[in-house]
RNA sequence: GGCGGCGUGGCCGAGUGGUUAGGCAGGGGCCUGCAAAGCCCUCCACCCCGGUUCGAAUCCGGGCGCCGCCUCCA
């Protein structure tokens, strides 16, 4: 069973399944304003990974992945393109499901959206305010964090020790700067709910807390997402759920940033490059090589030349895949590939062994980069079926982390193909000058040419 | 001020008290008509100062430098 870093704990330890071989996961999506950056594509990608690797040892996983579509973000920019709030949100949402598409992250089994479940959040605060741990303000209504046990878990620290660094709070009618909205209060012009504590909108922290609860139920097995939600927001859910004694996530895993040169990329400080971006002048995959390649708790480093590294580092896989004939995609494998030679049940379980602890990626994918030279070698002395058995052993684990290699191109225009043609005739005639030449010209055309027993071999330069 | 993390070879990036991480890039060779891909070999390392130890990059102490959280942020 997996064993991940917990970060309510400080420690590692294995998860501990509420039901028998069923997973039950929460990650908070986005908030559908702009465009997806860098940084979502890191920490969807390395939950992603959990995912499939979780269903990959035969547990059924529910993974649950909200979408915000109310918060002031929305509002601002639909007033400010005179959309409405549903509008930008629709559209950004279908932006997010475009990059989750394209970097090859797996729909959740369910898709809350914030704006559907405000009946089961205004019953919440109702009963958070009767119990006298939320009162209301003129601009909404507050949890009171001094009556919630445990506040600042998550952080690592005391209520009264985080007292010390906050910053001067504006809003006099708080109790303690730590106190958060659950809901706030209708504004001319903001969509509103009607409530029986003030019609208004509901806060961030309690969208998450009710539909992760809603729909995965109390005591669920595990919560994730990225560093910077950790505090508060993670705690701020947490601390809903202390207050209405409901029992929450068993275990806490958090993702690490992606820097830009020595700054983490966040959308304050403005250094971000979409997703969307990226993936129009990249192979996908290579961002997935990129997140996978170092620990999912360290900072990863993203810039053209680690990408660009990265890339070559795919080639060099997707090259196994032209190698050898077998299966390379997730949906492939339902389950572990049978008759499977020693030494590749070797690496499976040495692979397995290091996902299981912490889920240590860079370590196993260490692994499989030396098993594929050694597939590579295998087959160089003719031992074709070993060669064979460890290469799939390889698409397959790699696979399981959602690393899909590819064979060839699945477009190549006309020209190009009739040009090879052309090229394999006049070697088989041997005239050389006439093959160099057709190679140039497919070379300018962007292509990497390889000679291989099928003839002519084209793929794109990267 | 409090809490947490980091400092590894040209670049990225793991890890362990003694044994090559891995990838990319560089050098040499094999293969190839020549290439490409692949294979083999190879250069380059663990911030500084003490300590523990037969032995530390790995443990302890002290420095220095960097990053993050304590406010919306994946």
């Amino acid at each position: 069973m997996l064993r991940l870093y917990d970060s309510l704990t400080h420690d590692v330890r294995e998860l501990e399944l509420r039901d028998q071989n069923r997973v039950s996961m929460y990650t908070c999506g986005p908030t559908v304003y702009d465009l997806p950056h860098l940084g979502h594509g890191r920490y969807t990608l390395v939950w992603d990974a959990v995912r499939r690797w979780l269903t990959y040892n035969g547990l059924e996983v529910d993974f649950v992945s909200n979408i915000t579509d109310i918060d002031d973000n929305i509002i601002n920019r639909a007033a400010r393109e005179g959309k409405t709030e549903a509008e930008v949100a629709a559209e950004y949402e279908q932006h997010w499901w475009d990059a989750m598409d394209a970097i090859g992250v797996a729909r959740p089994t369910h898709i809350p959206h914030a704006t559907q479940y405000v009946a089961e959040m205004v019953e919440l605060i109702d009963k958070l305010i009767a119990d006298d741990v939320a009162y209301r303000t003129s601009d909404g209504v507050y949890l009171d964090v001094s009556k919630v046990e445990g506040y600042g878990g998550l952080a690592g620290q005391s209520l009264e020790s985080l007292q010390v660094g906050a910053r001067i709070e504006a809003n006099l009618e708080k109790r303690s700067p730590f106190d958060f909205a659950l809901w706030k209060a209708a504004k001319p012009g903001d969509p509103t709910w009607p409530a029986p504590f003030g019609d208004g909108r509901p806060g961030w922290h309690t969208e998450c807390v009710v539909m992760s609860l809603g729909l995965l139920g109390p005591d669920f097995d595990l919560h994730v997402g990225g560093q910077d939600l950790r505090f508060p927001h993670h705690e701020n859910e947490r601390a809903q759920a202390i207050a209405a004694h409901t029992p929450f996530a068993r275990r806490w895993a958090h993702s690490g940033w992606v820097m830009v040169g020595e700054e983490k990329m966040s959308k304050s400080l403005g250094n971000f490059t979409s997703l969307t971006d990226m993936i129009a002048k990249t192979d996908a995959r290579a961002y997935r090589l990129l997140v996978l390649r170092s620990h999912y708790r360290s900072p990863i480093e993203v810039s053209a030349a680690t990408i660009d590294d990265a890339e070559r580092g795919l080639a060099r896989l997707d090259s196994l895949a032209r190698r050898f004939d077998v299966p390379t995609t997730w949906s492939d494998f339902a389950r572990r590939p049978d008759g499977l030679s020693p030494r590749a049940l070797e690496l499976d379980a040495a692979v397995t062994l290091l996902l299981d602890d912490d889920f240590n990626t860079p370590q196993a994918l260490a692994l499989i980069f030396e098993a594929v030279s050694e597939a590579n070698a295998t087959a160089d002395r003719g031992e074709q079926s070993d060669a064979e058995s460890l290469a799939l052993a390889c698409t397959y684990l790699l696979a399981g982390m959602g690393l899909n290699l590819r064979r060839a191109e699945s477009t190549i225009d006309e020209e190009s193909q009739s040009l090879a043609r052309e090229r394999d005739a006049a070697r088989a005639a041997k005239d050389f000058a006439r093959s160099d030449a057709l190679r140039d010209e497919l070379v300018n055309k962007g292509w990497i040419v390889e000679d291989t027993a099928a003839g002519t071999s084209l793929r794109r330069a990267l």
